[in-house]
DNA sequence: CGTCTTATTGACATATTTCAACAAAGGTGG
DNA sequence: CCACCTTTGTTGAAATATGTCAATAAGACG
């Protein structure tokens, strides 16, 4: 009772790039079934090693490391389309967790076709190796953010993210895009602690620039929040679905 | 009048992954030939789109993304080994700047040929996603500790991973380990103004962990480096080399 | 009706930045 | 060979952005 790939709703989203006849029947293949879990179900396990991928169907999530005193630092915010544990897949473990922030729905591939999927079908090899790109281009942004950007930038250009990944999904036509994580998750994103975090989300909210509430953004001036976050609008490009 | 695949110095390093004769072979054809640059040279260009990839055969450089009002952030130290340009094949244009710190002779390949090498050697392909997983799993490192770390945790950090990459390439045979390096660019690195760099850097000199002058570093009481970096020694693994 | 989680706000503490001045070293041109 | 200038490193004092502490509010849930 899964979905099938022909019928797979993410594929005529903008944000993916179009796949062939052949490869939506390998990926069907590839296909091992589905799993769905609740709000707060740990997907991938920091350390641990995973038998299976996932690509996220329905749901939202957040991938995160935990630093040996507690601290956490949140890596990403998972949305449907992403692909995880390729880390554990090629390095043997998750370099950090990835948890369901609202109940989800993931394909399920067997990691032990990796191999295979490079032999018999190199263009989706080089896809996964885009993909493994994309990542590394995103975490280089979130770096010079946390690096070189003061508190109201760093909030502004999460925001910025979060709202842009929402809208090539298709999800902001209400002129909301559901934002269901705390302001803890934001908070341990940028760096900054819960409480100063909290205050500069009021700022932008009194300055009518962005409105975080009840799982949902609205924003009212976006102009001024990606001028603020010196966000780069042709930082999300076309991906590749698996 | 280049270095010959088979006769590559970097090959036996412990760093390394071992390689067929098959895929030294192979090799041998990608590369086009070897690039001499002096020290202080731009290698890739941010927002440029390179025909070339490169190997770092020898010297030392830095990858940095700088922002609109100028602040930069150092995304990376370049040392022998390091692949560069995968970025830009894959998704048009580099994303950062990769600057030669050192002089520096790298091996240059053709971009052109990236698709036929995941087509005729899926392998070699496999290895370069490889290659992109090891540097996401830095990254989520480096954002951590600057997300969650203070000013001499930070510093730490970064001279334990310099001091351990040195160490996999068999630099640290004098018991100090080559650091061309300027103290602002650590500053970039790290996220901190160069003045407090500096200080912390004079701390750890005074308590007699780290000494960091004339472009080498020593690590008189590495243990206790290791522990105010929180450092987790499994975090180099051994690599592929192109 | 309590209890728990999340969000909010003010007051205070402090790590880090900024400003400024100086020292050491290397290069250049007279 | 020496004055001069530029780059890099060093140090103290003052300014400030952000963190920490503490208390309250608002909603969810049993």
């Amino acid at each position: 009772m899964t979905t099938a790939c022909q019928a797979c709703p993410l594929r005529k989203k903008p944000l993916f790039q179009q796949m062939s006849d052949d490869e939506l029947v390998f990926m069907q293949k590839f296909k091992k079934g589905e799993l769905s879990v609740q709000a707060g179900t740990t997907i991938l396990l920091e350390g641990a090693a995973s038998p299976q991928l996932f690509t996220v169907l329905r749901g939202q999530g957040l991938r995160y490391k935990t630093l040996e005193d507690g601290r956490r630092q949140v890596v990403n915010f998972v949305f449907a389309g992403d692909f995880l544990g390729l880390q554990s897949a090629l390095m043997g473990e998750m370099k950090h967790t990835t948890e369901a922030t609202t109940d989800m729905v993931l394909c399920v591939f067997d990691r032990n076709e990796l191999w295979n999927l490079f032999r018999t079908h190199p263009g989706r090899g080089y896809d996964l190796t885009f993909l493994g790109a994309t990542e590394e281009h995103f975490l280089g942004d979130a770096l010079a953010t946390l690096g070189q950007r003061e508190a109201i930038e760093r909030v502004a250009w999460a925001l910025m993210r979060m709202w842009r990944r929402a809208e090539g999904l298709g999800l902001t036509g209400s002129g909301t895009a559901p934002l269901p994580w705390k302001q803890q998750d934001l908070a341990d994103a940028v760096g900054l602690s819960l409480v100063h975090t909290n205050k500069t989300l009021a700022r932008l909210k009194r300055e009518g620039i962005a409105v975080w509430q009840d799982g949902r953004l609205a924003l009212p001036n976006r102009a001024r929040l990606a001028e603020i976050a010196m966000y780069d609008d042709g930082d999300i490009v076309q991906r590749p679905l698996f």
